[in-house]
DNA sequence: ACTTATTTTGCAACCGGTTGCATGAGTGCT
DNA sequence: AGCACTCATGCAACCGGTTGCAAAATAAGT
């Protein structure tokens, strides 16, 4: 059906090697043998298979792209600049969902049962256990968006989720809240544990303002909704810093469900600047997390993974900055603190 | 490094064929060989490599996920319920995007280097000369949310367009609106073709109800702002039906800037019902698109062609129903019209 | 116990490529 | 013309599996 490699040998007339080497650049061939052989190819619309060189060659470009994160629009334009990048490189993403997978081993089993190259982790709460279970497979592993430590185990590429909660606080205390909050996504996820311990360590210098803390079940909009009922049920701060822009808006729904007014009863500050954070029925004052250049950089780190796969684990820290809209009081209603 | 065939063999002291046999089920392999070898398998670690097994089956069960929408929330839900449900069929999705690719002849060559048993396209914008590009080049496609004809060129799974479009009209007939129209996405897509020939249809029969139309430049939520703004300065309808939810939030975020309230002085209706149409700060009365049922029913249909690949093209078509929220006046609210 | 039918196993060829090595063809130099 | 040297080509083995076929082992039948 297809065309191979010897259909095109014996209509170009030649040996198999000599197609071979046409099609792998590097090779020695003389310019009349490749024209002939090109020829023949183009005739039979011959293309190699990359699947069967990867036997030999030990390569597949084939690369997992593992995620847990599907309910967060913020992955879609995630998985759009991986899928482009990556394609930019000739390498091809094999995307694994891990919605409901627990074992770290089957994943492993997975993926080498397709002998991916390499395996790119994208998402914020994934237990570390997946990443070094690939790195112990011997796959050269990124871990986007992960948590960034000073000895990682395998290469990390993300912001400073402490520095974001940190800037998160001194935010809110410069406003002049006296009485804040943290509304975490799944308290066992390190990137809600970090935002927290940034969040509340820069608090610890201000005796003054009380701190309190809660965690939605996910980082989706419901969660971040019902989330917020309680809060309110509750007795509420007067400002939070949630784990998340979709907790963010799940939390501003419920609110104005109470008819209460935002930033004029509470306030409240996100993270990550995503796309819908923007919309002016939104206009979230948030942290944004510069997803182009992680994924980018990731890309790049697993590029150069690819060419040495003995390259000892490195971890790439982008800062994040504050995008001010219109969920938090102005700077200059602050107090005497 | 990683164990092959022939190391299970060796170390369980059998032929190779043995371990081949134990690994392919339907094989006949005695009791006390599959032990034998299970258990050199397990303490090597041993998992059979697909893509070595697919030069001679002729099967790499690697499916081609192809889509060019990575603007559109919903699609975050369709990818994740595809990789989800072809997992479950031990299938792997190679996930190609096509957001700038504009001739077909790439991305099969693309697909057939990685010898995919079949293509899921799942777009509604893309060209229909994709599709035929992979069924010409002998692979099964499946065509989710494409247009639907009664003598489809491949498998194709969707919503009826046309009666989308109707269905919209008659709810914007049936509150009395006399001034309406239609704002698509892109022109060229078959699905706002579809949808706007069954809007004007149905409204052809009212003429006393006027009918403008009008196209944003993408399914986005940038665009369909954009053609909001200008709309609203060349002089605006009483109501609109929006192509798609994304440019519905769009449109509702330019009335909101202008201070027009909906649904009082314009109406909106979209379709997809995306989740966050149900945000209580959107609150969009739209058309639901069964997403999950057209998913399933796409892989079902490839299941099926993977069996049986001369199986004759197919169109399977969803109902849609009318999601009742915020942002079209009450039905007793209807004008004797 | 002996023949026959059935299942299990190993051999070897093959899937679609790649690559080390030896041979053959060119090229440059004296 | 003769020699050494470089470059291009083909042969054959190999990558990690599968599978038709025949021999070996087991089960069944009398």
């Amino acid at each position: 059906m297809v065309p191979t490699l010897k259909d095109v040998a014996e209509r170009a007339g030649v040996s198999r090697s000599a197609v071979s080497r046409t099609f792998t650049d590097g090779a020695s061939v003389s310019a009349k043998m490749r024209k002939l052989v090109e020829k023949a190819a183009a005739e039979l619309g011959y293309s190699p298979n990359v699947l069967a060189s990867s036997l030999t060659t030990g390569r597949t470009k084939l690369i997992g792209l593992v995620s847990n994160n599907f309910h967060n629009p913020i992955f879609l334009e995630v998985f759009d600049l991986f899928t482009r990048a990556l394609q930019e490189k000739g390498l091809r993403p094999l995307l694994v969902n891990l919605t409901h997978e627990t074992d770290p081993a089957n994943s492993v089993r997975l993926l080498r049962q397709y002998s991916v190259d390499g395996v790119v982790v994208a998402s914020s709460t994934l237990p570390p256990g997946f990443g070094k279970a690939f790195r112990d497979a011997g796959v050269p592993v990124v871990h986007a968006f992960g948590r960034v430590t000073s000895a990682p185990q395998v290469h990390v590429v993300g912001i400073d989720n402490i520095e974001a909660g940190r800037l998160a606080a001194r935010s809110l205390i410069a406003r002049g809240y006296r009485r804040v909050g943290f509304m975490g996504g799944p308290e066992a996820a390190s990137s809600t544990q970090d935002r927290l311990k940034g969040f509340t360590s820069e608090l610890a210098t201000r005796p003054e303002i009380s701190v309190s803390q809660s965690f939605a079940s996910a980082y989706s909009f419901d969660a971040g909704r019902r989330e917020m009922q309680a809060l309110l049920d509750a007795g509420h701060a007067e400002a939070y810093f949630c784990g998340d822009d979709v907790l963010s808006i799940g939390a501003l729904s419920a609110i104005q469900d109470r008819h209460l007014s935002v930033p004029g009863d509470i306030g409240i500050i996100g993270l990550n600047d995503m796309e819908i954070a923007g919309w002016n029925s939104v206009n979230l004052t948030t942290i944004r997390q510069p997803i182009s250049e992680i994924v980018h950089s990731s890309i790049e780190l697993m590029s150069a993974m690819l060419l040495d796969p003995a390259r000892l684990p490195e971890a790439r820290i982008f800062a994040c900055n504050i995008v001010e809209r219109g969920t938090l009081r102005p700077l200059n209603a602050a107090g005497t603190g």
